[in-house]
RNA sequence: GCGAGUAUGGCGGAAUUGGCAGACGCGCUAGACUUAGGAUCUAGUGUCCCAGACGUGCAGGUUCAACUCCUGUUACUCGCACCA
């Protein structure tokens, strides 16, 4: 039985000759468009994981073509990054040529799956010709004042000489070497996303995204509404602080500046303990923002001796400290610190002997702080706060504001978490940034005409000494001229982030092959937008949201149909091993999918992935349950031995398939891809008990199945004489069949179930309660006792409740 | 630390609106057919002190009725800005 593999061959080979999946703007149908993330296709080939989300859209693709859309699926490869970079290295070979082989293996593996992906528009971030319209887009973002040079520290390797993600410097250790990390300035492009912080925000509404989505773009972007307030500082100059918390202004008894903000450098000349500051600066330097601001660690801090601050109410002198939770680039980089309403505050306070000020009446303030989460919305009062003594914190938010605006000492801001995007990085394996640096003109972008330009060959990709990127090493890269005056210049040796790529890739599966814009405006306005969008958890933060920021930009320049181009987001599960735990070489637990293809075939990976679990969840691999989904399969290979010469389908079975129909409909639009399944084989053991089923019974099995095992239905669709399913229509359901007239519903004595009756859809509610009452273990139940009441629920439950 | 998610038999999971908890599959037990197979078929399979009681991480609450709603709590998973 085990000619699988020809029979998947067979198909594969068949929707290529016949261009099955290709599509054209030019049809009638309606337009929808299904995208699972590309993957970067890394050295080990595809992983059971994308198997798992390719399938499931790849069953959504197929069954809405039969339905009569014009379905756009496509696939593509991310494929800059730093893993071929680091191979490189390794090995001294382009990583053009790692990646080349690379997609090679992925798309094999891919048809081996029979993922209907349209690959005529298939291209790699990587091609010039498609990074030539990234880099395109990035002039844009620089020609509009989206883009911009700032000076920000990045994680440093001093033995590396290499500058490292947050990942690779985790716990301030090099990944590779193991020395102590530190933060080192850098000039690096910036694009000011910052600015698009309240237009993501209000963008969500015109989206279908998943609320666990939704809310994770929200907290991402981080809104605070709240005062900023200048500060003075004891004889001259001057700093600003952000509160939300505007109301305990009066409680305020000391100031806390970032170690790492611009502050400190200013005050430095006036402090009279520079020694124990600069030391604390030091120390600070090698801590991320992650360890900084963890609540469990102690407040470290010192105080900085010798300057004093004022506070803009009261008049009152404090002192001001340095304490590594204070984030140089969040905010102002200062706080102001009320230690009776601020757990942190109070926490720093009682470590370091300082005075504490309650200004909100209602709870104890010795032990612990009385923080905003617990006065809000409570009626509490404020107190020492001179004229605003016995307002509600309410009342006293708004007027202490008013005052403060008044004085011309506060603003009412609005602060996001979100900061501007750093889009440099110093590595080979990027999209070269067109920019030039010219001695006379400054940063000049490059001619467009101009593009792409091109990651040159090279023979050794390490960084340089400073750290730089490798192309910094080549001079017929770094030395130009400069596109304004002609004269000698230098390019910019920074690459773009892996996420500039994957930022509009959606947009030029539109219109892959256009050599002379990033995709028509005509063409996006056919498909308009991606209807539905599959990728991992772990994307939906922040590929998303630089996703959307890049599109709402070019929306605002006119180069796109719509604000939002994508419409509903969901994400997939991890497929995990075995023994419950993530994939990984290390731990041995990696499932191949070719072995699994090769041994079981395409068909019963496909199935088993789809019935392993609630698709948004992780799931552990389980090589029986496989066995299972091989089983189910031969079974409905099977089920054509019972299959009799006759068209028409059997009475008995009408209302299961057309429940089954309805089911299968609902479950792969609403992501239950194992209910699915699940109610596939409940059809099947249905037919198993009969003893002989038509033609179009059977037919009716291999076409709800056919989206999630493509091969084996097609094939014995074909067995039975019938056109491909490919080039065929879903099947209709009549809601009123999926409704049984009969019915066993049960029958309750105070919340447990005594019996059972069967009842009709037209019995009314009276001789329904007859007949429950008669049950005989109802009886005994209720005999001698109290009728408190009955409850009837149609179609569902009878409920005695006795005394 | 912040944010999000999850918790149901031996295992993966089901239960669309609060209405018979455990669908479907795996595994396991016994049998049939067979001569040895990861094949097929039949019956069974939440727990226990088994005419009944208990049971959806834990502790409470609302309700005729709670896996589902509310309050509190624990554990685990993911993301946190240069991994993709």
């Amino acid at each position: 039985m085990d000619n699988f593999k020809k029979i998947e061959k067979k198909w594969q080979d068949y929707w290529d000759k016949h261009k099955t999946f290709e599509v054209k703007e030019d049809s009638d149908k309606k337009p929808y468009y299904i995208l699972v993330e590309f993957p970067y296709p890394s050295g080990s080939g595809l992983h059971v994981g994308h198997v798992r989300s390719y399938t499931a859209q790849d069953a959504i693709a197929r069954m809405m073509r039969m339905q009569g859309y014009n379905v756009l699926y496509p696939m593509g490869w991310d494929s800059f990054g730093a893993p071929a970079e680091q191979y490189a290295i390794k090995n001294h070979i382009h990583p053009k040529e790692a990646v080349k082989e690379n997609i090679k293996t992925f798309k094999g593996q891919m048809k081996s799956l029979g993922f209907s992906f349209d690959w005529s528009r298939e291209f790699a971030t990587t091609d010039p010709d498609y990074y030539k319209w990234t880099q395109w887009q990035f002039l844009q973002f620089y020609k509009h004042g989206m883009a911009y040079k700032a000076t920000i520290p990045v994680n440093w390797c001093p033995t590396c000489k290499s500058v490292l993600s947050n990942e690779d410097a985790a716990g301030g250790v090099c990944e590779r070497c193991g020395s102590q990390v530190v933060q080192k300035e850098k000039s690096q492009w910036m694009l000011r996303m910052s600015d698009y912080a309240e237009d993501l925000l209000t963008g969500l509404e015109d989206t279908n995204f998943a609320d666990r989505v939704k809310l994770g773009q929200i907290n991402w972007i981080g809104k605070s509404t709240g005062v900023e307030l200048d500060v003075d500082i004891v004889g001259g100059g001057k700093f600003s602080v952000f509160t939300t918390c505007i109301e305990t202004v009066y409680g305020i008894t000391f100031f806390v500046i970032a170690p790492d903000g611009k502050l400190i450098k200013e005050l430095m000349p006036r402090v009279e303990n520079k020694d124990e500051v600069e030391a604390y600066i030091k120390e600070t330097a090698t801590k991320s923002n992650m360890d900084r601001t963890e609540l469990n660690k102690g407040k470290t801090g010192v105080e900085v001796k010798g300057v004093k601050a004022i506070n803009p109410v009261n008049g009152k002198e404090v002192p001001i400290f340095l304490g590594d939770f204070v984030l140089g680039d969040y905010g102002t980089g200062a706080v102001m610190a009320v230690p009776s309403h601020d757990q942190r505050d109070f926490e720093y306070a009682t470590e370091h002997n300082l005075e504490m000020i309650q200004v909100i009446d209602g709870a104890d303030v010795s032990k612990k702080a009385f923080e905003k989460h617990e006065y809000l919305g409570k009626d509490c009062k404020l107190m020492n706060s001179a004229e605003f003594d016995g307002l509600t914190v309410e009342e006293a938010k708004e007027k202490i504001t008013e005052k403060l605006e008044e004085m011309g000492i506060g603003r009412r801001v609005n602060n996001y978490k979100m900061r501007d995007w750093i889009f440099s990085r110093q590595r080979f394996w990027g999209e070269p940034i067109p920019m030039i640096n010219c001695p006379k003109c400054g940063w000049v972008p490059m001619n467009e005409e101009d593009l792409p330009l091109v990651l040159p060959d090279v023979a050794e990709y390490e960084p340089t000494e400073d750290g730089e990127s490798p192309l910094a090493n080549i001079p017929e890269f770094v030395n130009c001229k400069c596109p304004k005056c002609g004269g000698d210049a230098k390019r910019e040796t920074d690459t773009m982030p892996n996420w500039a790529g994957s930022s509009w890739y959606f947009l030029r599966f539109m219109d892959p092959h256009n050599t002379h814009e990033f995709a028509s405006m005509d063409k996006m306005k056919y498909w308009n937008r991606v209807d539905w969008y599959n990728g991992g958890m772990e994307h939906t933060a922040r590929h998303l949201l630089y996703a959307r920021f890049w599109v709402q930009f070019l929306y605002n320049i006119g180069l796109v149909p719509n604000k939002e181009m994508i419409w509903t987001r969901v994400s997939h599960g991890m497929v995990l091993g075995a023994d419950g735990v993530k994939m990984s070489k290390s731990k041995g637990n990696v499932i191949n999918p070719d072995d699994i293809v090769n041994e079981f075939g395409a068909d019963t990976l496909r199935i088993y992935e789809m019935f392993m679990g609630d698709y948004q969840l992780e799931a552990p691999w389980n090589t029986d349950s496989l066995r299972g989904c091989k089983r189910f399969l031969d079974k409905v290979i099977r089920l054509k031995d019972k299959v009799e010469d006759k068209a028409g389908y059997t009475d008995t079975l009408e209302a299961l398939q057309n429940k089954t129909i309805k089911k299968v409909e609902y479950d792969l639009t609403h992501m239950g891809y194992n209910t699915a399944i699940s109610s596939l084989m409940i059809l099947s053991n249905a037919y198993d008990e009969k003893e002989s089923i038509t033609k179009d019974d059977y037919r009716l099995l291999l076409i709800l199945l056919n989206p999630m095992a493509p091969h084996i239905t097609e094939e014995l669709n074909e067995e039975l004489g019938f056109n491909p399913i490919c080039e065929s229509e879903w099947p209709e359901y009549d809601e009123e069949k999926t409704i049984e007239n009969v019915k066993d519903i049960a029958v309750q004595v105070n919340g447990k179930v005594r019996g059972t009756i069967q009842i009709s859809i037209e019995d009314d509610e009276q001789s329904i309660k007859e007949r429950a009452m008669e049950c005989e273990n109802v009886k005994k139940h209720i005999d001698g006792k109290e009728i408190v009441k009955v409850i009837v629920i149609k179609g569902k439950i009878v409920n005695i409740v006795v005394k």
